[in-house]
DNA sequence: GACCAGGCACATC
DNA sequence: GATGTGCATGGT
């Protein structure tokens, strides 16, 4: 680790300033979300949550007591809506029988516990989880995404090929737990991979750019 | 028309 | 245990 992850938030937040996560009005939107952006845009993303919203199909009951074919055509814009339909509804499903209803109530949880009991939930891995905690219940848990281990591998940091929950450990056991810091440090790591670690990188104007390891970029994994 | 997007579960070897 | 595949819409 040639370079510490505080310098690398620094000029992180330097550059781009707060990023405003998670874009959502409720903590029940953040959960629906979290499920329906899993190898999705946002755009996408957007698109079903107004609809499911114009539907008053936004809240545990209302997706609780839709119908499938019903829910499956308001998400259709998220894509994947088959299977993610199915997914929202054992996560709601789990809401209302764990938490009657309520995502307020998930913050009297042990984290831990919570953590696990949300892995436990068909549909629901190890990011969309994570999101939970630290975007919806506003739990200390670090995010890991694509973009994060694509930053991190590109500048050396860490290996492509090593697992999720090393890269989470990889940021919390050197960062405080603080549930500001994490959320902001993840919506730039997401900002920062999506404009310049892509395929066709653009590293010109990255703020990490001299932070390049000997040799350039390393290739994707 | 190919390629990509804030994953996850499941099949197969 | 590692590797491959299906799921699907919408933007570039």
């Amino acid at each position: 680790m040639p370079v510490s992850l505080d310098e690398i938030f620094s000029r992180l937040f330097e550059a781009w300033g707060p990023q405003q996560w998670w874009p959502a009005e409720t903590p029940f939107e953040v959960i629906v979300g979290a499920v329906l952006v899993q190898n999705t845009a946002w755009k996408n993303v957007r698109r079903a949550i107004d609809q499911l919203s114009r539907a008053g199909r936004l809240s545990p009951r209302a997706i609780h007591t839709c119908p499938q074919a019903e829910l499956e055509t308001l998400i259709r814009p998220a894509g994947y809506y088959r299977v993610k339909a199915k997914r929202l509804r054992h996560l709601v499903d789990f809401l209302i029988t764990s938490y009657d209803g309520s995502v307020d109530a998930m913050r009297a949880a042990k984290p831990e516990l919570l953590r696990a009991a949300l892995l436990e939930v068909h549909g629901v891995g190890p990011e969309t989880a994570d999101s939970i905690l630290l975007y919806a219940v506003e739990m200390p848990s670090f995010v890991v995404d694509t973009y994060t281990r694509r930053v991190l591998a590109r500048h050396g940091w860490i290996e492509p090929d090593v697992d999720y929950y090393a890269i989470k450990q990889f940021f919390e056991s050197r960062l405080e737990p603080d549930v500001a810091f994490y959320n902001e440090f993840h919506a730039l790591l997401v900002r920062v991979g999506h404009l310049h670690c892509r395929k066709h990188p653009s590293c010109d104007a990255c703020p990490l750019v001299d932070l390049l390891p000997e040799g350039g970029i390393r290739e994707p994994a």
